[in-house]
DNA sequence: CTAACTGCAAAGTTTTTGCAATTGC
DNA sequence: GCAATTGCAAAAACTTTGCAGTTAG
């Protein structure tokens, strides 16, 4: 068995596709799946739901669109913790807050000081 | 149809539940619903999933356990932006940056301030 | 006692996949 | 042409639910 990097199959455009994504571009909400098809199918009566799917799955392969996910399907469970992924309504539950707005830092090194090794934010802590 | 804050039932204890949350709170990974019904039968061979399911569902609404969720099942679609659930390994990806350490806030009122319906962290924007 | 809980199996929901036909390059 | 893509339908994967029997309080 052999990693063959040229493997990946070239990619043509298709009019399913296209519709895809523009619906995913012209909508403010995250919308599923089975929504995607609803809408799709005004522009395409023949889509299928798994062509949905399929360009979904390709989609997100490519990196074009994000996965997002709700409390459905393969679920994963833990004890309750703050994490990265808590949301702002968790922690209103958590802590009976109003939750207003947030902000989210990621603090680390850029490509070029990485190279350099050095280490430009640790002064300032 | 009425709404009555008593039809809460009362929620007895069962061997079932107590095993399911043991194992919740003896492991680090955050297990699928199987990979708990396969890890209970080991002390109930004869645990059913469907227990397993209502179990962990209970205890979600308990507020005792949290339900977590990876790219499977009912998922919703975005185009990429940085959100709230970003993780410090997408950002790596988006940015060339290597993140080092993240900080999260969130802003907005306390309790006894909602209740007053004041607004005091407005005059520091 | 009896309401909550269980195992089992069937049903429900969401996603993937096989296949023959179609389409983009 | 030929590989990528599609529609359709069947299968797979995951979760919920109905029911009759069991159990905790």
């Amino acid at each position: 068995m052999e990693l063959n990097t040229h493997d990946q199959k070239k990619i043509k455009s298709s009019r399913q596709r296209d519709c895809i994504l523009r619906i995913l571009r012209s909508t403010k909400i995250h919308p599923t799946a089975d929504w995607i098809y609803e809408s799709a199918r005004k522009d395409l009566p023949n889509i299928s739901l798994g062509t949905v799917y399929r360009n979904l799955n390709l989609l997100r392969d490519e990196g074009k669109i994000k996965e997002l996910c709700y409390g459905k399907g393969i679920s994963r469970y833990d004890v309750p913790h703050i994490s990265l992924r808590a949301s702002s309504i968790e922690v209103e539950e958590m802590t009976g807050f109003r939750i207003h707005y947030h902000r989210l830092e990621f603090i680390g090194l850029c490509p070029d000081c990485i190279n350099r090794s050095e280490i430009p934010w640790r002064s300032q802590l």
